[in-house]
DNA sequence: GGTATCTTGTTCAACTTTCAACTAAATACT
DNA sequence: AGTATTTAGTTGAAAGTTGAACAAGATACC
């Protein structure tokens, strides 16, 4: 973020969607992530046990787990202690590269996961994806999936910068 | 979130704009909360700098503010009480509702959040609104404006019916 | 083989957020 | 007036998150 001239402000078309998008996200979240009160679970580690649950076996080495439910490796081993004696996961260290260890789902967490998915999609349903045309659902992933694409090439450019 | 009898699972087309949201969410946040991370700020912080230094005198009862930042009261009090310790607002008490207190901003506050503005909307052009089309930005609006307004509306009826 | 560098995953300490309990003032009720 | 209820806001403890530091194993390079 160099520091420009005169900031280029955001129009009101401009600002209603960053507002609209903003102050829809938070309460979106919070409501699906009350949704999910009854199964003691909050949407990263309902995003932690699906991943793990779509993964071959079942089990997914820690950093790639992490990768894919976006969190940080520190975080996914604070929230994997929980879960573990929770009982929904267990830790198994890994042959081939012995400074690793195998996220293991177990069947009692495969059981909270199975149990927990039909009410969280009917959440999400319900929340946002019922609440959609089908053409705005096109939109939305159109502009999202654009998004993700732009920030993954920022992050590359920001990178080489440095 | 009735149990119901078959769940209605997500089409590719819903899966997809599902996804590509939440992911997307979760990376442009993430990215504009390190775009933050220079000027001492996060989103949330923001948000509450922001909303307190559009209110007639700078000023604000506590509730207004936790309200228009989407924070908890009790979130709003802990924040508050670390930006007080950094100079950037004060607390007054409040003569006509001697339970309440006035968050004020302070000068220095008022230079913090001047000097974050235009980098932190540089943030947001960069991020997101630049990247998208007029057509995308109010499809972005129309989406998420029916979204709040709909989750507002579950949400009464989600209380009468307790 | 030896050494420098990178990667995996955990840990500790600092910080942030949540949740329930609480004080005190305002409002409503009778 | 007197009591019950609601509302404003804070607090403290527990839980969650972050980020840097770390140990130990893998890779790369010479």
């Amino acid at each position: 973020m160099a520091k420009k001239s005169t900031p280029r402000w955001l129009n009101s078309r401009e600002m209603k969607a960053w507002r609209s998008y903003i102050i829809a996200s938070r309460r979106l979240l919070d409501a699906l992530d009350s949704d999910l009160d009854g199964h003691d679970l909050t949407m990263a580690d309902y995003e932690v046990m699906a991943q793990l649950s779509e993964a071959p076996g079942r089990r997914m080495r820690m950093s790639e787990l992490a990768e894919l439910a976006m969190l940080s490796k520190s975080r996914l081993s604070h929230r994997m202690k929980v879960m573990e004696k929770a009982g929904w996961v267990r830790r198994e260290e890994c042959v081939e590269d012995r400074r690793g260890y195998w996220a293991v789902m177990t069947d009692k967490g495969w059981k909270a996961i199975v149990a927990a998915a039909p009410s969280h999609v009917e959440s999400v349903r319900k929340r946002l994806i019922d609440q959609l045309s089908v053409r705005e659902q096109e939109a939305l992933a159109g502009i999202f999936g654009h998004v993700t694409e732009e920030l993954r090439n920022q992050f590359l450019q920001e990178s080489k910068e440095k």
